[in-house]
DNA sequence: CGTCCACTGGAATCAAGGGTCT
DNA sequence: AGACCCTTGATTCCAGTGGACG
């Protein structure tokens, strides 16, 4: 037995209702895939070509957030390990461009998968792109295989930096000899191919595969599927799993989110020391993640957002239930006085405001007041819990002592 | 109906900071 | 050490623009 610790007690007061959280994990691939046969088959069929080393054609793969496309790709990708295990005739590449959203590092990612030899390796940073573009298609072309590069998020890269690199990716096999590579696209945005150059847009969507939202019932399969897997499922209640479909289902047929729900339902019900999950943990499931989301955003800004966000809320506080960008500014300027820090032009501040009302921390709306100018219309749109986190937060701890200046007057 | 405000949105550019290469 | 390269955030410039006011 273990010594006792600090931990014991946290240990044993819990109870053990989730056998194996792994498989509750979005990320896990399970060996089935329900309700995605159909998907599954249909790439399988165009990729198939591969093991003897025929090049496929390119994929775009449309789809809402959490409909399976990441899942499948994963699968097959897998399955296709399997069929040809020494990687003789394909290879299968992955890379998020979320995650990695430069050319530089979408490149140095591929690359490095592709490139074994760690002699031959790209550095993180400090190349030229050509010399990159070189160096793989170079290596690339000693050997003599299919590459299938599946590019998760494509839309992500490209909002940010435009088609060069799919342009370098679709036309790579100009200049191989004997390897081919086939490019397979990822993306939730219907509309993105509508941006792309026509040349590249023809070559990216040789094949189009949409996956289309799961219903309730088939998010219930998918849940159950998993919960036999991961749980007692004596240990949940019935309507638990009804539930966490139905509201997924509200969201668009979001499975990663039903996932999340079930996986962190169970997770509330063990820290409570529950020997089951009931509906009301589901709930509370829902509250949790969707603040999770929303302070997960606010850690990673920047200072200056942090600013510009604070200065909406003093705002609000202050009593403007909605302001333009120059009262924001106003404020702005305002605090990073108080606080000690350079002040950005009104030109960047509203760029700002525009960030922050594309993450849904504010509302900003363009409104002409006429001949009184043209500005952002901005609401703080942040639950209390936000609200305080901002508040406390380090950067902002001169603010608290100093007493604003009185700008309104009220007298009693 | 035209004017004209107070910005917006986009593009080009800069500076700093990460790094490699010779 | 100096020449380059990429990324990111910030800056500068400038041509719009919706609609209340005159």
């Amino acid at each position: 037995m273990t010594e006792p610790n600090v931990f014991t007690q946290y240990i044993q007061k819990r109870n053990v209702i989730v056998k194996n959280k792994k498989i509750l994990q979005s990320s896990y691939i399970p060996d089935k895939l329900p309700h995605r046969t159909d998907k599954i088959n249909e790439i399988v069929e165009i990729i198939a070509p591969s093991l003897s080393k025929d090049k496929p054609s390119n994929i775009l793969i449309i789809g809402k957030t959490g409909t399976g496309k990441t899942a499948v790709m994963n699968y097959i990708g897998k399955e296709l390990k399997k069929a040809d295990p020494n990687r003789e005739n394909c290879a299968f590449i992955y890379v998020n461009c979320e995650v990695v959203d430069t050319p530089y590092g979408i490149l140095y990612n591929i690359a490095n998968q592709i490139i074994t030899d760690p002699s031959k390796r790209i550095p993180f940073t400090g190349w030229s792109l050509d010399k990159i573009f070189a160096e793989l298609t170079a290596y690339i072309d000693t050997e003599d295989k299919i590459f299938i590069v599946v590019l998760d998020e494509i839309d992500r890269s490209f909002q940010k930096n435009g088609d060069d690199i799919f342009y370098y990716l679709t036309t790579i096999n100009e200049v191989l000899n004997s390897s081919r590579v086939s490019i397979i696209g990822i993306t939730n945005n219907a509309k993105f191919t509508e941006f792309l150059s026509p040349k590249i847009k023809s070559r990216l969507g040789e094949e189009k595969i949409i996956f289309p939202p799961y219903n309730v019932n088939q998010l219930q399969d998918i849940l159950y599927e998993r919960a036999i897997e991961a749980f007692d499922t004596e240990l949940l209640d019935d309507d638990v799993i009804p539930y966490c479909a139905a509201l997924s289902a509200q969201e668009m047929g979001d499975a990663r989110r039903a996932l999340d729900l079930l996986r962190i339902s169970a997770d509330i019900a063990e820290r409570n020391g529950d020997n089951r999950v009931t509906a009301a943990h589901v709930k509370s499931a829902k509250n949790k993640i969707e603040l999770d989301a929303v302070s997960e955003v606010i850690k990673t800004l920047t200072v200056q957002s942090k600013t510009v966000l604070m200065s909406v809320i003093k705002n609000t506080e202050e009593g403007m239930d909605v302001m333009t960008t120059g009262d924001v500014f106003t404020t702005y300027k305002w605090i990073c006085e108080v606080i000690g820090q350079s002040t950005l032009t009104q030109r960047r501040v509203a760029g700002l405001i525009s960030e922050l009302d594309m993450l849904g921390i504010v509302h900003a709306r363009v409104k002409s007041f006429g001949r009184a100018g043209r500005t952002k219309e901005i609401e703080l749109n942040t639950p209390k819990e936000i609200v305080g986190m901002v508040k406390s937060d380090e950067i902002f701890k001169d603010l608290e002592s100093y007493r604003p200046p009185k700008q309104t007057t009220l007298d009693f």
